[in-house]
DNA sequence: GCAAAATATGCGGGTTCCCGCAAGACAAGA
DNA sequence: TCTTGTCTTGCGGGAACCCGCATATTTTGC
């Protein structure tokens, strides 16, 4: 049995690979690679069927390392190690988890034997090991009480990156009315209205301010950002 | 001589307090804090007068710290040590360093060695040790070649938090024309008229741009903007 | 299959934003 | 002093945004 790390902290690379080894004595090899890129690329050629990967790394973020592992061996067992349970890093995983693929997702600041326990259960196991934390998140998410559609998300990721109410008409094939609608969806679930302090009313811009909120509350963050810019370029624009 | 330790991660509170040692064998004491928060208090408490720190810790971040640090005694050294060199950061940092004070900046990225010499050179001779990749962006921030004036990221700012053009000209005691000027510097420092790919003319609502685009860029990040909604709503909106 | 609910579209108008044009305010310097 | 440059303010208009109201169209539950 081998196993992948991927991360680009090297202490905490070095941790990893100290709590594989204690945790899977059935593990002869452990492979290393410094960054997401990298990590896509020893996956290929090592074949290996379990990684455990930080999201957020510099060159290419776990996000997307994940989803072209997975798009080439679907069957690879994931155990996601992250420091944050930002609602957009929750979301993102859970976007690019392939019908039926094993997963976990735990962060950095559990205990030791919480770590062994998700190695054992998502490798060992196959079971899907997810920590308290994130599950909250994900619960609160999807059970949108205060979280957001698909559609609102998507919405509110193309205001972030600057577009138009027609720029998103066009590439979203709605008309404008409709995207006015979304977005006025959105400002209600995100509050938008509250007033700070004692200023009158229209103190705020409220696309702006909807893409503030959202930010604040981690339902987007910069690497979410850049993801969608970059698809955005690379489509053209539509 | 004593030194305090502020890091948020078990792992590389216990490299730093590795580092310390061995790079000031005249240091007696290693006091270590886990967050912002207690760092304070501890700096408070024990009067030490070598900080080493983190920026970007959860409960109260480096930022904050240094700045009520060094209004209480600024003649502490603070050495910062940060995954990032986010112009936000290194700005931030910039804007509360006190005349004369003696600070160092260096990437968790440099190598033992580097470090070590950061230590000695702040704490011992009372240099300002900035790495050079920091130095990079202080230089780009400062010489506003492609940098934004301070003007120019106060209006960022409050246009990133979502007010008004009427709401920000109340604030910062300008008319409101004044507000819409600084805007437009800031759009085209920014390069917020560029388009991607083939589209038409206006797929951009440039308010909305100049916050990605500063976003994506680092000029702004997710701490900075807590850091000025607390301000807001603090100081009630004017 | 049908009613209810959610979603999509069109129209109209009030507000805010974006910005060209031009005139005052102020500081630095020849 | 007069010029030059930077910063501020006012005016006006075209475009985009925000949204209430009314009408299709689709989805959902029974």
């Amino acid at each position: 049995m081998r196993v992948l790390i991927i991360e680009d902290d090297p202490l905490h690379r070095s941790y990893l690979h100290e709590a594989v080894r204690a945790a899977l004595p059935e593990c002869d090899t452990v492979l290393e690679a410094e960054n997401g890129h990298a990590g896509e690329v020893q996956a290929r050629q090592s074949r290996a069927e379990h990684v455990v990967m930080d999201l957020q790394m510099s060159e290419r973020n776990g996000i997307e390392a994940a989803r072209t592992i997975w798009r080439e061996r679907p069957d690879t067992k994931i155990l996601f190690w992250s420091n944050y349970s930002d609602e957009a890093y929750v979301r993102g995983v859970a976007r690019i988890v392939p019908e039926g693929a094993t997963y976990g997702y735990v962060l950095k600041s559990t205990s030791d034997e919480r770590l062994k326990l998700a190695l054992r259960g998502v490798f060992m196991e196959s079971q899907c090991v997810i920590d308290r934390e994130v599950r909250g998140i994900q619960q609160k998410s999807l059970g949108n009480a205060h979280g957001l559609s698909d559609a609102e998300y998507e919405i509110l990721v193309d205001v972030a990156l600057g577009l138009t109410d027609k720029a998103i008409s066009q590439r979203k094939r709605l008309s404008l009315r409709s995207v006015q609608n979304r977005l006025q969806q959105l400002y209600e679930k995100l509050d938008v209205y509250e007033v700070p302090g004692d200023g009158p009313e229209g103190w705020y811009n409220l696309r702006m301010r909807a893409v503030a909120v959202a930010l604040l509350r981690k339902v987007l963050n910069a690497s979410a950002l850049e993801r969608a810019e970059r698809e955005l370029r690379n489509s053209g624009g539509n």
